[in-house]
DNA sequence: AATCAGATTTAGGCGACCCTAATTCTGATT
DNA sequence: AATCAGAATTAGGGTCGCCTAAATCTGATT
């Protein structure tokens, strides 16, 4: 008999496969507990659900070294990943949420909606091909483009470079950036940086800005035509 | 120790108090079987949830007797009935939803949403009193302005009426009285009527419309200034 | 008052997921 | 090659929510 097809995936699965597609996009399978820890639960757990997970076809598993998606498994991974990112797109747009703020309603909204209400919010957004963040939305048939850009902290002082995509989910720091005028599209300058890891200065808009190599370097950037 | 407060409630609890509270519309006690019924699981499945929540003061229940919301129960009900019916009118004032549609997808929503973004769905709307259905939507705080109106099948001919409320959620239904102009709203003149709870004819907008007594049964409607 | 159908409850189980404690493995260190 | 810390797994439990099958109750009928 096949694998798993119509059985609905169950809440908890889809969230493991989205945390498995995650901790994977370096290229190294993921720890189960690298896994417990993102989802906030004990490793002995996670090595149950990944042998379930596993005899399922959803994922391929080396006990004592690491977890991967198989191809059925990455696809209902980008399938909630597509869903997590129109959701808090559409609700940025439509609903007044600050981009700090959508993260755990779509957390929970991405296991409820169909795919026909994510298509119409998709629709009313105009197909956008990335969220507020700058995250690449996977298409309906879980193809995504992901551009490649230059984290802030490598932009040479002097160089203009557009913001395209500021990488963290903590609402903190994304409030933080957007008080600042650091958000996807915004106009920047690096103005002076200090040697050896050290901080920079950056130009948004209109005021200098002191910036730690840190920050810089989850905001990425997509460099002039030169070069 | 006092009983539930922030212990958040299931899904399925959810589900239990609504199908519970919408049982009780009528003022006799909810009984088992009909519970299971509505929710499509097997009775002896409820009587067990049903002393599990009447254990934690969601709801009274005299064995063999029946089932009640408690003051408690009812207030998460009408949680649930607010979330559900603004849901219903966001995705068909926002999401090109059709009123024989909204039904399922709310469904699943309502126990997802977050507080939050029902009330900021709340505000796009302008704050409806009714669903598309013409249902009523509680407040907030659990009250609920619910209007007495007469059934289509009660009004005297050549009366004319507004139609108000449409009683049921069945798709089939819904969708053939959208096809005849028999929404919330639409003035609608008795142009005939068979003794013995036989057929009648009604007149919406241009054309003549045949009705059998059942479904003029479930159009609500509010009758003129006159008396 | 005996009987009966149907509603309801009790008994016993099962699957999905989670936990803690105890054990085993792995890779690095000495 | 022996040792060790930390990662990972196994063992044994627990809860929630559902199910089927087997009692039991209730109200109505005769």
């Amino acid at each position: 008999m096949a694998p798993s097809s119509s059985p609905t995936l169950t809440r908890s699965v889809e969230d493991y496969l989205k945390a498995i597609y995650h901790l994977s996009l370096g290229g190294t399978p993921a720890g189960t507990t690298e896994i417990a820890h993102l989802l906030e639960l004990a490793p002995a757990s996670v090595t149950g659900m990944v042998k379930r997970l596993s005899e399922q076809g959803l994922l391929e598993h080396v006990p004592y070294k690491g977890v991967e998606l198989t191809a059925v498994g990455r696809r209902a991974a980008l399938r909630m990943v597509r869903r997590h990112r129109i959701l808090e797109s559409y609700l940025v747009a439509f609903l007044d949420y600050t981009w700090d703020a959508v993260h755990e309603e779509a957390e929970r909204l991405e296991h409820a909606v169909s795919d026909g209400l994510i298509e119409r919010m998709a629709t009313a957004l105009g197909n956008p091909s990335v969220d507020p963040h700058g995250d690449p939305i996977p298409a309906p048939d879980g193809s995504m483009v992901e551009l490649v850009y230059t984290p802030l902290s490598e932009v040479p002082v002097g160089e203009a470079v557009e913001l395209r995509r500021v990488e963290t989910g903590q609402a903190d720091r994304l409030r933080y950036f957007a008080e600042h005028g650091l958000v996807p599209g915004a106009a920047v300058v690096v103005t002076s940086r200090q040697p050896f890891g050290g901080p920079m200065t950056v130009r948004a808009g209109t005021h200098e800005q002191l910036l730690g190599a840190e920050l810089a370097g989850i905001l990425l950037c997509s460099r002039g035509e030169a070069q």
